[in-house]
DNA sequence: TTGACATATTCCTGTATAGGAATATATTTG
DNA sequence: CAAATATATTCCTATACAGGAATATGTCAA
């Protein structure tokens, strides 16, 4: 079996990241395609194309108004994704007032080059490693 | 160009189902690849994928004791997938939010029509903090 | 060493991309 | 009608899967 379409649900259509740009721009205000293509420099079909797959899950709705169509994000559609990622949360290590002390810290110094050993909860993975 | 690889980022990782169940079944406590194969209802090989998979992404850890390897989540490595939904947590319908609202606008304005909705742009959930 | 157990890797294959190029469809305007 | 604008679709191709089967690697015990 191949990889699930990206059609599939929201993981698999926001797994690609200019459909998650997409959906960022869309958020505050509908957008027509052409205004999509410009803020995003990507060529007119390519846009197209991402938004069938957001549309196909529910992630934008489009409303026609003459020959431009605007877009615009649904937020609740990525609701599911968010709560299922919050079933992990308790098990984050919340290092609010560490993460605040290094910046304080990297204020403070000149320059400094140290700091390297501590990592504040990076969401940076590290790759070959047991 | 065709899809990114699935160890792109956790983002095309936790897009396959399988992968979200394991990362489900390895939160609360570390499992030998064995014990996910039980769990799972999928051939061994497939496992030892996912979990090439998981690890490549930082997604889990893994900890070798004699022959047998455990792996459990790493849940820090979900939080940036949380942090980027959680853009959108303030355009969502809170329904009991609403809902609530609704009534007390009732309560308060038993004839009134309905005040301007035209968006719920606050009423933030309350998350725990500590 | 041999054998048993635990896990990982390789090989295979149908399928679904994402982007580019070209073209089609829809809508408005003259 | 034709032309212009706006958007969508089709065709093409290299690539990366996910699962199954077979095999390889690693580790312990006798």
């Amino acid at each position: 079996m191949p990889r699930a379409a990206t059609t599939t649900d929201a993981f698999n259509a926001v797994a690609e990241p200019r459909r998650r740009d997409i959906l960022s721009y869309l958020l505050l205000q509908e957008r027509s395609v052409n205004e999509i293509v410009l803020a995003m420099a990507l060529e007119q079909p390519s846009v197209s194309k991402h938004l069938r797959v957001l549309k196909e899950v529910g992630l934008v709705n489009a409303r026609r108004e003459g020959r431009q169509i605007f877009y615009r994000t649904n937020a609740d559609a990525i609701r599911p994704l968010h709560e299922w990622t919050g079933t992990f949360e308790r098990f984050w290590s919340h290092q609010l007032a560490r993460v605040k002390q290094l910046a304080e810290a990297k204020e403070q110094a000149p320059a400094g080059k140290d700091a390297g050993a501590s990592r504040p909860a990076d969401s940076k993975q590290e790759k070959k490693e047991s």
